[in-house]
RNA sequence: GGGGAUGUAGCUCAGCGGGAGAGCAGCGCCUUUGCAAGGCGAAGGCCACGGGUUCGAAUCCCGUCAUCUCCA
């Protein structure tokens, strides 16, 4: 425990931290007999007494405390002694779980183990997991930071058994970190079992056993409790089992409802009992509601709330007071000026922002950059929530990335993707920012409409779905809304908007974004596993699998199934899942799709062809496929081959996926990191984080990079090494990915591992030298989502049918531009621009024809009543041509003018209607008169009253109608 | 995945069934000038793309794409 007990005059390191050494020891001698009445003080006065020996009061400070960094790591070392492996925090994007949001517990990573459907190396871990939880019945965004307790963001300490150690082992040991190694008071702290309150399940007798017999517990202090609180199940079936949770009774001083009626004590309603550890003991696999029966393996999954163990054992009343968070409360606090006496007064914004920034942060670090689908989207809710917060401090310019690198300097040291990934953090927290900005002002200025519209009426409140069409609109949250409104003194009903939200939400509910759950015949093929297994037909490891040499195996069909049941014999046609010891195929992952190939009866009598591949359950791999011939029979031996041509291209798109990789990282920087990839026989495609489009420039450039990386001949090499070797070597590893202790690395070097061109973690087939990607093509650059491009790009074959594609293209174009293919763009601007002169001139020559006859025209005018009219027939002349003779007419009669011109152009007949301003006046309006030829012509017409067009189909009936125009204008005159 | 909004001159946008506009920037000329500026003029547009409705579509309808935004 030699960390724990740092020297004194190393002080200085953990100055970072915010309650000294005596606040420590206040904390416990509240805990000795006759605190209570000789020195009890309610906390405000305890922080009075410490605050002088806080470091950023100026106080020296030489005694030691125990920061939150080393909570942590007293936490792992432990167990650690105890044989447990220390397994590294997994991404807070879950590997291959399409269920799952994000990391939301310590168990996540473990889960297949649980299940039975992966293996580790290990039987007892130990770790620290990031976890977030932003929705669902116990976090709801818009309440964390409102109170001491809840995060999006925090850390799950947490130690496993996999079928080794049991209760008695797990609570010791609890007991013993929580009381010797911590020093917790043994008298405070509570244990509580499971007592069925439907009593179909046994009480947990043994938990209860065991607490007792802990040196120095209390007996009185085990408490059973019912399902709700200690039976824990991870879905409706599956491993299940009961649960003993360590609450730590605080002291009185902790009573946040003090005074008030309520249920003071473990599992109740105040803050002075807190639950501490949960450890769950799974012993039951539950197939029905109610149906469980034991498990042959018994395992033990805990977790403890790493914020609030650091919160007990640093004596604090807030998850928020921590060390850990106070380099980011003071980065807002210089921001603002606030004293700490203002900021506790108005602690929820501070709060809010540390949270935040911290969880974004990591979700950065992680790949998760702001964006609108999916976790990108909560990214993006998490930066503008604490940006909105900010404002209620009165910041208004992007503060984020201040907090930010708070956070970094806090966490950096265990997570070191914090700090590799610093800048993108830091920009992407400034990005949003700014972008948010954007959108509140764009939807301000909507607002501003409708409470200008509100006050015109003379009504008070504004309607909360016209709130809401402006929050799922423009973006503009709703408490941004209400106190601009309130600025003018009106109010925004929040009722409405919250109506609005819930249909908004019904109505978009429809789409269920589910991806299929799997694992429904996990237990059929483990069970399929363990006859096989137990009668020698399988080793312990499962169906041997080398995609990377066996492109051809001979083996016996093991199994036959189709809808999870065993099958002796299948006919042609049929569908069917083909069991063998051992395969070539490539089951898909890491982007790259599954081989396809055909499996056949050594004596040819049959052939199954094989067009999927599947991986129910740990060391089971399936071929899927249909029955082109012949009867297969279980047992019959067999030849299964790989489609080695669509195989090939494969590899070949898959090394170029790794040079495109490297290629992005050197035109675009270290922030275009894969963010999603598919590898097919026909193409790739390649998803990246990156903020812009990429300009032309660059993307030739990676794709001219890539081709001389192909050129250069390189080999490419496979290698097996532990995870965190290669990790620390720099090997690529990307987020979403599962990796287990031993990977494999992808090395593409010209000569030697030392001077490597990519070096990438990747369980794929690739090829031997790069010289076999033949020539590698970028097909399209778009975006996948915000702050994430895509690339499409072929190689080999399909590089070359591209080519031969657009190469032929390009040789019509020049044959027909009579042009060197060279020349063909600078042939085609010349003749653009040829084309829209000779345009531009034969519309001049247009105009300037029908002018020149429209003067000739003129001098037919007819005169009605004194008003001057002309009716004409101009063949050819179109819309353009007719507007401007228009103006020619009221330019030659200014006053008391009407000009009615047909034209017929093509099958189009048009009409054109011109009436002078002063006739408009006296009721003659050009929008009638062309409704009025119009109509005879068997269309309508219509327009401005001073000029107005028509038209029809037929043109034969134009002279009739045009001849009406006179008999119309006489009867208008009168 | 679903709902809403927006794609018009280099930029910011107006127009929202009848002849494509404004401001700013850029260009030319003029005036003025300590700097700033002012005046005049010309240029600049497949009104995102593809269908449809209509005599007529930037405008209405449908689809596609892109961007913004909300809900999952």
């Amino acid at each position: 425990m030699g960390r724990t007990r740092q020297a004194a005059g190393e002080a200085g390191k953990g100055c970072d931290g915010y309650f000294s050494f005596f606040s420590f020891l206040l904390y416990f001698m509240r805990f000795l007999p006759g605190w209570e009445t000789t020195f009890r003080l309610p906390l405000g006065e305890v922080l009075s007494i410490i605050r002088p020996f806080h470091p950023r009061l100026g106080a020296s400070m030489t005694q030691k405390k125990l920061t939150g960094a080393e909570i942590r790591q007293t936490f792992i070392d432990f167990f650690v002694e105890q044989k447990h492996t220390f397994v590294p925090s997994a991404s807070l994007v879950p590997g291959g779980d399409s269920t799952l949001l994000f990391t939301n517990a310590g168990m996540v990573q473990f889960k297949d183990v649980f299940l039975g459907t992966d293996k580790r190396p290990y039987t007892r871990a130990v770790n620290s997991q990031k976890c977030m939880r932003v929705a669902g019945k116990h976090n709801d965004l818009e309440d964390v930071g409102r109170d001491d307790f809840h995060h999006t963001f925090f850390e799950m300490l947490g130690n496993w058994s996999f079928g080794d150690y049991y209760k008695k082992e797990a609570i010791a040991w609890a007991w013993q970190l929580l009381t010797e190694v911590w020093g917790l008071p043994k008298d405070k702290l509570y244990a509580t079992c499971f007592k069925d309150e439907k009593g179909t399940i046994p009480a947990d007798e043994d938990a209860a056993e065991i607490w007792k017999q802990q040196p120095g517990f209390d007996p009185s202090h085990v408490l059973f409790f019912g399902r709700k609180e200690n039976f824990w199940e991870m879905a409706e079936t599956g491993p299940c089992g009961p649960c003993s949770e360590i609450h730590i009774d605080r002291g009185e001083e902790f009573d946040n409802l003090a005074g008030k009626p309520h249920r003071c004590g473990v599992n109740g309603e105040c803050t002075r009992f807190l639950e501490l550890w949960n450890n769950v003991f799974i012993q039951y696999n539950r197939s029905g509601p109610d149906s469980l029966e034991p498990l042959p393996a018994t395992h033990v999954d805990t977790g403890m709330g790493f914020e609030r163990i650091v919160s007990v054992l640093q004596g604090v009343d807030s998850n928020y007071k921590i060390d850990l968070f106070q380099g980011a409360l003071e980065a807002v606090r210089a921001l603002t000026g606030d004293s700490v006496e203002q900021m506790y007064a108005n602690f929820t914004p501070y709060r809010v922002i540390a949270d935040h920034a911290r969880a974004a942060s990591f979700l950065i670090a992680d790949g998760v950059v702001p964006g609108n689908v999916g976790r990108n989207y909560v990214c993006r809710m998490i930066i503008r929530r604490a940006a909105r917060f900010g404002t209620k401090l009165g910041l208004r310019e992007p503060f984020l990335a201040k907090v930010g690198e708070a956070i970094i300097a806090a966490y950096g040291d265990f997570y070191p993707e914090l700090e590799k990934n610093r800048q993108p953090i830091l920009d992407n927290l400034r990005r949003e920012e700014i972008r948010f900005a954007r959108t509140v002002e764009s939807g301000t200025a909507f607002l501003q409409g409708l409470l200008d519209e509100l006050k015109k009426s003379g009504q008070k409140v504004l309607d909360g779905r016209k709130a809401f069409d402006l929050y799922a609109t423009y973006g503009l949250p709703f408490e941004i809304a209400r106190d601009i409104a309130r600025e003018e003194d009106l109010e925004v009903d929040e009722a409405g908007f919250r109506a609005g939200m819930e249909e908004h939400r019904l109505a978009s509910g429809g789409g269920k974004a589910m991806g299929k759950l799997g694992g429904e015949d996990a237990e059929f093929y483990a069970g399929v596993l363990k006859g096989l297994q137990k009668a020698g037909e399988l080793g312990p490891e499962g169906v041997a699998h080398n995609p990377y040499e066996w492109m051809q195996v001979e083996a016996p069909l093991l199994a036959l199934a189709a809808d999870g049941e065993l099958l002796t014999e299948v006919d042609a046609g049929d569908r069917v899942e083909v069991l063998l010891p051992k395969t070539g195929f490539y089951v898909e992952s890491g982007g790259q799709v599954s081989d396809t190939g055909s499996i056949r009866a050594a004596d040819g009598s049959w052939e199954i062809e094989v067009d999927e591949m599947r991986k129910p359950s740990a060391g089971v791999i399936v071929h899927v496929g249909e029955v082109v011939f012949g009867h297969p029979k279980a047992g019959d031996p067999a030849i299964a081959s790989v489609d080695a041509a669509r195989r090939h291209d494969i590899m070949r798109n898959h090394t170029a996926t790794h040079l495109m990789h490297a290629a992005l990282h050197q035109v675009l920087g270290e922030h275009a990191r894969q963010a999603g990839s598919l590898v097919a026989p026909d193409r790739l495609r390649f998803d990246f984080n990156h903020p812009e489009a990429m300009t032309p420039e660059q993307i030739e450039r990676v794709e001219r990079l890539v081709n001389e990386a192909v050129a250069a001949d390189m080999l490419v090499m496979p290698n097996l090494k532990a995870r965190e070797e290669a990790i620390a070597e720099g090997a690529m590893a990307l987020f979403g990915e599962k990796y287990g202790e031993t990977v494999r690395t992808i090395t593409i070097a010209p000569e030697s591992e030392t001077d490597r061109h990519s070096y990438e973690l990747c369980g794929g087939t690739h090829l031997e030298r790069t010289s076999d990607v033949g020539v590698f093509l970028i097909v399209s650059e778009s975006s996948a989502a915000a702050g994430v491009r895509r690339i499409e790009a072929v190689t080999g074959r399909g590089a070359y049918e591209l080519i031969a594609r657009r190469f032929k293209a390009i040789k019509q174009a020049a044959a027909a531009l009579k042009s060197a293919v060279d020349e063909v763009p600078a042939r085609v601007e010349t003749l653009q621009n040829e084309l829209a002169a000779a345009r531009k001139q034969i519309a001049a020559f247009k105009t300037e024809l029908a002018l020149s006859t429209f003067n000739v025209q003129l001098s037919s005018v007819q005169t009605v009543n004194g008003v001057h009219l002309l009716v004409w027939e101009f063949p050819g002349a179109d819309k353009d041509t007719l507007g401007q003779l228009a103006d020619k007419f009221r330019e030659k009669y200014p006053q008391n003018g009407v000009c009615v011109i047909g034209a017929v152009d093509g099958e189009q007949v048009i009409v054109m209607a011109a009436v002078t301003q002063d006739l408009i006046k006296r009721g003659i309006r050009a929008g009638d008169l062309a409704g009025h030829v119009s109509r005879q012509l068997g269309a309508g017409g219509g327009g401005a009253p001073h000029l107005a067009f028509g038209g029809g189909k037929d043109a034969a009936k134009l002279p009739a109608a045009l001849a009406s125009v006179r008999s119309w204008l006489e009867g208008k005159i009168k």
